[in-house]
DNA sequence: AATGAATGAGCTTTCATTCAT
DNA sequence: TATGAATGAAAGCTCATTCAT
């Protein structure tokens, strides 16, 4: 959706290789770090030669801001498929779910996301694209929250306070995955990430799903 | 207290000058981030001479590795001196807000943490010192969640929910504060997590500050 | 027949390179000792550039260790061909005068030979490669001294203590070539290799050439 | 005999610490080669501060020329003992024994001579100090070699030519022990440069002792 | 499109030497 | 005399990038 070169169609062949060499680059910044990850350990994992992935990419900096925007496309495709739920109530659920489903949370994309958000500090660039891609997400949280207190006059409800609150559980949740000394695995996180919506909202408890 | 030699007391040249460097280690990452980082550009910040890094830290890594157990010391330092407090729950508060007081989280410190999680995937020494550090740190907040229940015994309590939902909540509004496409202030982010803990506790809300 | 690469082979282009390198290498050593020698000043002496020394040999111990393996190929294919003398004592007369040969006993040469040794005491990988070829080298030598014992069985003739006496002569006199406070010159060394023989074998003394 | 400053005496104090020093040289060198012997090792080694290494020997080229002469002096004391005997023939072998010492010949000072000339070939000044001491000790030899020829008028015995055989030979044993493929033990060796010495001087075998 | 040898700037590290104490 | 922190030049090595093929 954001290919490097957005005026001229990629050939089916360009496509696969820089499918391949970006899949390669997740590997290794799993495996080895961002400052751990060279153009040569990531030519290697591709199986390609070096020459190739400044061909694609232009350079080293390009093929990371390439995969980070990958990274984000699978994200955003994942919560959209949420907001076809009409019921407000089940849009919110259904965006919160989506952050725990296994492509989007798993070992790998994690290490890929703090890498990124650790690189973020100092690295404009990822911030920004990092920063847009978050925006993007939370205008679609708040939104629904708006159309779900819209839905319950009578009670208070803030929807940005629930749509902060929301989101910040997420975020830690993800963050103690990624740390893992207590091991928490996906599935207790999202019971957990459920259970905190349901505590914010414990009116409509009995229509939060474990 | 986790100096570099742990065996032999350092002279007082020897401190200030280490000081003086890991500081500049701060600075630098904070500001070219982890992959950023030189021993030249901490040399200059520090205004030293590369030689001397080496001379008290080894190598790089191990220049990195005191700056986080320093990092980790500050933080623990700060959560620790809110174990005084005779009441559990005025324990569980202090805990909590012990994580947005100013030196813990500016912006540089905050940072410096997602820059050593980010590395911590890769970084087998790094993950484990985290690790270690944040065993310790939940260690405190569930034996006072533990308190806390005991002094209620007519309600429902679990500590173990309690302690996981409170330190997502944190973990979850540093990254906020991080990436900061919505800059959620230090103190705005203190309200939310006052708020979260209002919420799981309702009986008790009047009891816990803004 | 022991490239550095040994299950692929290499291309034209590389292999002249490495082979301009080794060269270089060779002349540095000569030049400056073994402790002298740096990437650096064998790189200006190759005319290309230091990474490819690294590219090409892995690290300095590799090229060192290439250049050790180059010299012994190459030594060994002299003495290798006194091998197809059907007459032990002139297979005898062969591989002694093999050490003599201007390719292999020149000043450059030896200055090599002996930079080695001198490392080989606290180097394990040199002093195996050394080693290895030593014992081929004598392997050849005695079984050539059994084949002539053989022919003479009249005689006393102990094999072992000939080739000890013969190789030990040799080496005594190229480190005598080496330090060269007598400037004792290449033929004048074979001529005393060639007398110590005679020495050896009073009664063959006659089929013995100057 | 050949202090570093020698136009002053040296305290006991300076004395002891200088000799403690290069005996560290002699340690570092046979077990880190001539390239991995550095004034940090050195100083370990001899359980002294680095500054006093500099202190005393001015440079590092300073301590290893001091401890080649040293060395050259311990072995020049072994063979000059050997001087004082009157009849020519016993000189001869005396000087030749004195080669094969324990304390001239260990494992550890034949490390110590290889590495140096190793250098040699490209350190002026190590090769002027080894052939200088070369000369020194060839002078003996070949007067001694001389006085024997007087004695034996009747005899075809050329001096020139049975002293450098008989230098040659040693010093070819010296390379074979210190290369060590077949580790030959330092009494197999003196046994050896008699058989020889027999070998060169039949008439006299019989006083030429195992 | 793709390769891989080559480059060269810049990295981490080493180490002889200096110097305040 | 002796120490050891500090220096800084130079070492070995890495790696993004180029380019002939």
């Amino acid at each position: 959706m954001t290919p490097q070169i957005a005026d001229r169609a990629l050939s089916p062949t360009s496509a696969r290789t820089q499918a391949r060499i970006v899949e390669a680059v997740v590997e290794a910044v799993a495996q080895y770090g961002i400052s751990g990850t060279t153009l040569a350990n990531v030519a290697t994992l591709a199986e390609v030669s070096q020459g190739v992935l400044i061909f694609h990419f232009k350079s080293k900096e390009g093929l990371f801001a390439e995969t980070l925007r990958r990274l984000i496309e699978e994200y955003q495709q994942g919560w959209q498929a949420a907001l076809e739920e009409p019921d407000p109530l089940q849009r919110i659920v259904g965006l919160v779910r989506s952050d725990f489903t296994a492509p989007v949370c798993s070992r790998k994309k994690l290490a890929l996301w703090f890498a990124f958000w650790g690189e973020a500090g100092a690295q404009p660039l990822y911030n920004e694209i990092c920063a847009k891609s978050e925006i993007h997400r939370y205008e679609a949280m708040i939104s629904a929250c708006r159309a779900f207190c819209e839905t319950n006059k009578g009670e208070t409800c803030d929807p940005a306070l629930l749509a902060h609150s929301i989101d910040a559980m997420t975020d830690g949740l993800w963050l103690q995955m990624h740390i893992s000394a207590k091991s928490l695995s996906r599935t207790d996180a999202r019971s957990m990430a459920m259970a905190h919506l349901r505590l914010l909202l414990p009116k409509w408890a009995a229509a939060i799903p474990q």
